[in-house]
DNA sequence: TTCGTAAATCGTCGAAGGACGATATATATG
DNA sequence: CATATATATCGTCCTTCGACGATTTACGAA
């Protein structure tokens, strides 16, 4: 090892990688885009629309909220989950500047 | 099986899922990067860039040719790889569709 | 408080990912 | 042909992912 002096993976392709990662799952493009259409906000329909079991569904939100893409906000015994703008239109910006 | 009615992940959803996954590591980003700056081809300079064996760095090659954004032309004992503008134009196009 | 619904968490399982060294393949050159 | 170099492939080892059912947690309503 050591061949020359470039160790770090660039906090950048990490990010990007990151975010890559949390769309790189069929069932979680398919959330964002069920997200993207209905501008309010959906509950317990999405484990609905998807053929997953509820445990799954819930994990794959998690994913989603963990790489900014996805906010969740409480609502009674439910929870209203959102399309994060802002985490889309970054994740945008990162791929369009490919 | 069939609990519902909607088994099929929307061909679209997958395309992107797939794509995202060849980015989803860091060290594919980079290689996308290190060919998207140099205009021209690079061969075994990527294993020296990335700290990573030789043998590993052939398999992100790999995966990143297989997912279509990168193409690899035999040239003498080594090879050129080139990033596929095609490919990489089309995955920009999904996500900023998102 | 008790009940019902929605969501998260836990534990488990099998599949896939990622890394490596060793080896095989291909090609230009001596 | 023998050698040197560049890639690909193979086999192995761990880790992570993705799915599930079961359970726990949180809240509103009766």
């Amino acid at each position: 090892m050591s061949k020359r002096t470039a160790p770090q993976p660039l906090a950048a392709d990490e990010e990007l990688a990151t975010l890559a990662k949390a769309l790189a799952h069929p069932a979680r493009v398919r959330v964002l885009r069920l997200l993207a259409r209905r501008e309010g906000c959906i509950g317990c329909d999405i484990v609905a629309d998807l053929e997953l079991a509820q445990s799954t569904v819930s994990e794959h939100l998690r994913i989603l909220k963990a790489a900014g893409l996805v906010e969740g906000e409480v609502d009674g015994p439910r929870i209203c989950y959102r399309l994060s703008r802002d985490g889309l239109a970054h994740f945008k910006a990162l791929v369009a500047a490919l």
